[in-house]
DNA sequence: TTCGTCATGTAATGGGTTACATGATTAC
DNA sequence: GTAATCATGTAACCCATTACATGACGAA
């Protein structure tokens, strides 16, 4: 996850720790917070594995600041990370949206598709969970599952109305036999 | 958190680990989560402390289990935990609201109105950042960052729904100087 | 000159998971 | 008899946070 978030930010344009601290809380931050602590050794990873590389700033050198950019080899890194068939929790799928620009729009359909697939079985599950517990709890818990069940299906209805629109733009495309 | 769920699970009824992760799994999974391995060390801990202490079933010892009851210090952590002045992020919130019941309406008041304070400077953060990067991020974050705004927006309307219904059913209880 | 914020980093700690290990009982 | 599930536990690991440490620069 991280990984990814420096990733995909230094991929817009090179920058220093402390910025992308900022970045992150500025965008990214309403799903998503990092720390000092688990950022800049995350830099340090990333920069042995030759994914970033340092820029030595040689004007301007008033202040001690260790600028990254991201290399090929990043690039090739934030594409598997990005489209990688991992789990798709709200973090997760929250992440790799605000990176959509750098997909293609197959490989955003298919994303859209998998967290729509996640919810789905998420709120049969909720459903199913409701039917089962429904005489025994009593009614906070009741409130709290039903309110789950329609939080999902807002969620799904979100997801569709991205896909509906991600396939409208998209549409001269059949590529694949369409059976 | 562990310790919230288990104690307020026993304070239900008695039960071994096994069970806990059961009814874990089974009514506050939908939004939490526990494995053993980190369920287990809990319960020795709460035991250790004398939260809660082992019931050795006499007859019926088919079978190895280690029965818990939850101890009067027990009841004392629990209410402690569920009333206790931290954060009110989701996960925290939605297992409180699944221990409403054994609160005094008045607490409960309380933690719904915490949590439409938590939400609502959520929500104020929300459109503030929306404000200032509309102009700079691409349709993708927007939409996830608009999708924020609905969420949280619907989270307080829930919320208020609920403070509304708590309030109407201990109408005669005016207690404090009410200006 | 002192306070805020820019800037980088480490060490200790926390809170959890995964994987492993074991074995009894039940249902087929 | 064998597979599922009941039942308990530990050890290694992971990912992150908090707290600490340091110091330069700019503005008041």
């Amino acid at each position: 996850m991280i990984e990814m978030a420096v990733l995909g930010l230094l991929k817009e344009r090179s920058m220093h720790g402390y910025e992308l601290k900022k970045e992150l809380t500025g965008q990214l931050g309403q799903f998503w917070q990092i720390s000092y602590g688990s950022l800049y050794p995350t830099i340090r990873r990333l920069e042995k594995a030759a994914a970033v590389e340092r820029i030595f700033p040689v004007t301007d050198v008033k202040r001690r600041k260790n600028i990254y950019r991201i290399t090929d080899l990043g690039n090739e890194m934030f594409k598997q990370l990005l489209s990688e068939n991992s789990t798709m929790d709200d973090a997760r799928f929250s992440m790799k949206l605000a990176f959509f620009r750098y997909l293609k729009s197959e490989d955003r359909v298919d994303l859209l598709e998998r967290r729509r697939a996640y919810l789905t079985e998420k709120l049969a599950e909720l459903r199913s969970k409701l039917r089962t517990y429904r005489e025994r709890i009593d009614a906070y818990t009741l409130q709290l599952m039903e309110h789950g069940v329609d939080t999902t299906a807002a969620d799904i209805a979100w997801v569709e109305k991205l896909l509906a629109e991600e396939k409208s733009h998209s549409e001269p495309k059949p590529s694949r036999a369409t059976t």
